[in-house]
DNA sequence: ACTATTAAGTTTTGTCTTGCAACCGTTTAA
DNA sequence: TTAAACGGTTGCAAGACAAAACTTAATAGT
């Protein structure tokens, strides 16, 4: 990214988008959640442009949030998330529940998320208190930590 | 946006992607939960040039996540966010937990959101359960909801 | 084993976005 | 009543993105 990075703000949020806020970057990282692993599969899930996927596939590798490494079988080598990919799925999920929510499918949610073992689906990402009640944006404010400037 | 808008997908992810996955929209948005609501606030807090500032608040305005209403005193405009933009919130605040984690700053986090009430630190963003245990990625699946296509 | 096809990129070329600077009418401050 | 600040708009130049052609390696078919 060689257009202005975001790296005078001393913000978290600014250095996570610096990583995972070009163009399609999300959608790949979305799309091995589902369980792509192999450049044609990311390919054709997103119909991206090859050039785009590489140098986007290639960013994700140097940060450290996916790894390429060679396929159990086959010659090919594959793309999976590392830990700090998996990471990711938070903030993946709260934007998938806030588009189902402000920009619904007229026919209704297009996935449900579902805990694996027992089918029962998720509870809705927000934020909330030490002990689970749920806080709106009014009810919480930033305070300066250690690593403010 | 006059790039390829990602509607191709029938992912709400892409669909949230296509209105707030711009570049500085999200930082605009962080902006104006601080408190932020005049155009020179954001011009001066982000850096961010006026061309571009004028484009994304019309953007987000015409979206429904701001709203441009006559200022109380003064007879300069502001900037709210709307319903839709807070929530907005949970998303935020998942990219900001990332990026404390795994680019943080050496001396800390930056900052530490706490309930405005008790001072309390809230609840690091993560997937929970409908009764509350933290799920990890592998814990949950996708199921085709009724707007799977 | 040889050939054809697919996979995974890279290069080329053209288009779109971004960012800076200059400008301009309106609002506020001196 | 002037001057400065505010809130934009317009016009480039540079850089990012996208489509298609090209390349090399891997698989499949015969």
């Amino acid at each position: 990214m060689k257009y202005k990075a975001f790296d005078h703000l001393n913000c978290s949020l600014a250095q996570t988008l610096n990583i995972v806020g070009e163009r399609w970057t999300l959608l790949i990282l979305r799309d091995a959640f589902f369980g792509a692993k192999r450049f044609g599969q990311f390919e054709r899930n997103l119909g991206i442009a090859k050039n785009i996927l590489a140098a986007r596939l290639g960013r994700l590798v140097e940060e450290g949030i996916m790894e390429k490494r060679d396929s159990d079988e086959g010659a090919h080598a594959e793309y999976v998330l590392t830990e700090a990919g998996l990471d990711l799925q938070p903030m993946l999920l709260s934007m998938t529940h806030w588009g189902d929510k402000y920009r619904a499918n007229p026919k209704g949610d297009r996935l449900v998320f579902v805990e694996r073992e027992t089918g029962d689906p998720i509870r809705r990402m927000s934020v909330v208190s030490q002990d689970g009640r749920e806080l709106r944006p009014r009810d919480i404010r930033a305070t300066a930590g250690p690593g403010a400037e």
